[in-house]
RNA sequence: GUCCCCAUCGUCUAGCGGUUAGGACGUCACCCUUUCAAGGUGAAAACACGGGUUCGAUUCCCGUUGGGGACGCCA
C-alpha cells in the first residue's frame, strides 16, 4: 500500500525494551500493509553516540529478526540538507534569528516559573531587527509557530489531540555552531525517506506538534503519527535503567529466547481477542494500529518467563542443544559426541521442565558431565549409607536387563522394589540423586535409558563408594 | 507550575449501550504422578469516584481523584 515507516534509535545505548518494542510495531506495521520498514540512526549528538551502541542496536534488532528494508540512514551524513531546509525557512521567512544567550534563556525560565507562568521562549527575537543584534553573540534559527489557532494531530493510537498554538514555542532549527537540532533532522530526514506513518513512544507525543509545523512550514503533509503508550517499571515509572530495564542483549543473557520477548513486548499494548501465544506470520496478519491501547503497561518478567517456558517446549531439539552448548562449555564442561547425542535425545525431557536456557543448563549437565559426577545437597541428602547399600544392590540386576530400555528398565525396578518390600518412590529418588546429582530430573528410566547401561552401573558404583564431590549451592 | 495523555481482576488484556464482565500470567485447591515440570479440573480476584445522556451504562459526555508524559542551543 505504499506504507513507509521507520525506526529511529539514537545511539546512546543498547536497544532497550521500549526501543524492541517500538521496533516491533514499526516492522509489523510494514509487513501487514506490504509495506517498507526503515532504519535511521539519529547520531546527531556526535558526544553521546557511540560505535559500541550502534553495533547493539543492530545486534538487538537482529536477534528479534526485525530486519530494515533498506541500508540504514545515519543522520550525522545528512547534516548540509538539514542545513539547507534552515537557510530556505530563513529565507522565506518562517524562520529567523534569535540572540538570547543560554544565560537569557534560563533566566526566562526562572523567572517563569516563579511566577507560575508556562516556561516558553517569549520569542523577544521574531519581529526583532537584525541591526539590534547585539555583537559577539552567535544566534540560533527558530522556527515561526502560529501565534494563534491550534494544531490536531489525528494520532492513530491516541485519537484526535489538540493544542492551542499558543502553547507551541518558537523552537530552535539550528544551534549557535550552525549545527541542526533533533527537531530539524527528524523532520527533514523523514520527507527524504518519504515516511507516512511515525510509530513512536509516547513521550514524543508534544513534540508531534511542532514538528507537524514544521512539516508544513517545509511545505510539506505530515505524516500519520502514531503514538504507543510506553513501557513502565513495576513502580509504573517510564521504564529506565534504575528498574534494572535492559538492553534485549539481557534478556537474550537471561536465558530468554527470542521469539518469547517478541510475542510479549507484542502483547504489551496490542491485543487480538484472547490470544497470547502469537506467530510471527499471525502477527503480521493481525497488525495493526488500532488495535494498539492507549494505556500504559507494566512489564512483566513474570509473564515473559512463562511465555518463553512455552516457547522452550516448542522449540526443536538440535537448535536448544545448539543455544545451551557454548553456555555449558563456558563452564569448563567439554562435550563430545556421544554427550552432544545423549543431551540431543534428552532435550525432549528436559525443556519441558524449564523456563529459561540457563535452566535448560542446570538441568542438562548430568548428560554431558564426566563421571564422578557432583552431588547437589538436596541429592545428597537422599543419599545415606543405607540408602546406598541398596543402590549397590540394583547393580547387578540391572546389569541383566535386556533390552536396555525405557519400558523394560521400569518394569525391572518395580520388580525390584516390590521383591526388596519398599514403596518404589524409595528406590527412584536415590536413583535420580546417583545418576544425575540433582533431586529434580526428568523421568529416571528416560534418563537410565538415554545414558546407557555402562554408565548408569558407573555412576551406582561412584555412588555406592562415596566418589561423588559435594557441590556448595546457594540455597 | 503549564500543556498533553491515560484509567476493567495484583499484572497484561477482551469488551466497542443490554454479557453469569471473557482470556492469560501469578495465587490457592484437587487430579495425574518416581521428583519437578507439563497437562487437566476448579476457586478467589476488576469495571476509581460523582454527575449527566439513555428505557438501559464498564461502554457516550462533563467533572473529581489518581497515574503518566512533555516542557533544552538532548535525542
Amino acid at each position: 500500500m505504499g506504507f513507509t515507516v521507520r525506526f529511529a534509535p539514537s545511539p546512546t545505548g543498547f536497544l532497550h525494551i521500549g526501543g524492541a518494542r517500538t521496533a516491533l510495531f514499526n516492522w509489523l506495521f510494514a509487513r501487514h500493509h506490504d509495506g517498507r520498514f526503515l532504519i535511521r540512526i539519529e547520531d546527531t549528538d556526535r558526544q553521546r553516540s557511540t560505535e559500541a551502541a550502534i553495533e547493539a542496536i543492530f545486534d538487538g534488532l537482529d536477534w528479534l529478526g526485525l530486519e530494515s528494508d533498506e541500508p540504514p540512514v545515519f543522520q550525522s551524513q545528512r547534516i548540509d540538507a538539514h542545513k539547507a531546509a534552515a537557510s530556505r525557512l530563513l529565507e522565506e521567512g518562517k524562520a529567523y534569528h534569535c540572540y538570547c544567550t543560554p544565560e537569557e534563556l534560563d533566566q526566562m525560565r526562572a523567572q517563569a516559573k516563579a511566577e507560575k507562568r508556562p516556561t516558553r521562549y517569549d520569542g523577544r527575537w521574531r519581529d526583532r531587527d537584525p541591526s539590534e543584534a547585539p555583537a559577539g553573540v552567535d544566534p540560533v534559527v527558530r522556527l515561526k509557530m502560529p501565534l494563534d489557532g491550534e494544531t490536531v494531530i489525528d494520532d492513530a493510537v491516541q485519537g484526535a489531540v489538540r493544542v492551542a498554538n499558543k502553547e507551541l514555542d518558537d523552537m530552535v532549527l539550528l544551534r549557535a555552531d550552525g549545527t541542526p537540532t533533533y527537531m530539524l533532522s527528524v523532520v527533514v530526514d523523514d520527507v527524504e525517506m518519504g515516511i507516512t506513518h511515525v510509530i513512536r513512544g509516547d513521550d514524543h507525543l508534544t513534540n508531534a506538534f511542532r514538528q507537524n509545523q514544521l512539516f508544513l512550514a517545509l511545505g510539506h503533509r505530515p505524516p500519520r503519527f502514531a503514538h504507543i503508550p510506553l513501557i513502565h517499571g513495576p513502580d509504573s515509572a517510564k521504564l529506565s535503567k534504575r528498574h534494572g530495564a535492559l538492553g534485549v542483549d539481557a534478556y537474550r543473557d537471561m536465558g530468554f529466547l527470542p521469539e518469547a520477548v517478541s510475542n510479549y513486548l507484542l502483547r504489551l499494548g496490542w491485543a487480538h481477542g484472547d490470544e497470547e501465544i502469537i506467530t510471527r506470520d499471525q502477527a503480521i496478519a493481525w497488525f495493526d494500529l488500532d488495535g494498539v491501547g492507549r494505556s500504559a503497561a507494566r512489564f512483566d518478567l513474570q509473564k515473559l518467563t512463562a511465555l518463553n517456558g512455552h516457547y522452550l517446549r516448542e522449540a526443536d531439539d538440535a537448535r536448544l542443544v545448539a543455544l545451551i552448548r557454548p553456555m555449558i562449555e563456558a563452564r569448563d564442561i567439554m562435550m563430545d559426541e556421544a554427550g552432544r547425542e545423549r543431551l540431543t535425545r534428552g532435550m525432549a525431557g528436559l525443556k519441558q521442565r524449564a523456563k529459561t536456557l540457563i535452566e535448560l543448563v542446570e538441568s542438562s549437565l548430568f548428560y554431558v558431565r564426566s563421571r564422578p559426577i557432583p552431588l547437589e545437597a538436596k541429592a545428597a541428602k537422599l543419599l545415606g549409607d543405607e540408602t546406598r547399600s541398596m543402590l549397590e544392590e540394583l547393580i547387578e540386576p540391572l546389569e541383566r536387563v535386556e533390552p536396555w530400555r525405557e519400558d523394560t528398565l521400569e518394569a525391572h525396578c518395580r520388580a525390584e522394589a516390590e521383591r526388596l518390600g519398599v514403596g518404589f518412590g524409595k528406590i527412584a529418588q536415590p536413583l535420580r540423586a546417583a545418576l544425575t546429582g540433582l533431586a529434580v530430573s526428568p523421568g529416571i528410566f528416560e534418563i537410565m535409558a538415554i545414558l546407557g547401561r555402562d554408565n548408569v552401573i558407573a555412576r551406582l558404583q561412584d555412588t555406592a563408594l562415596g566418589l561423588n564431590p559435594m557441590v556448595i549451592t546457594g540455597n
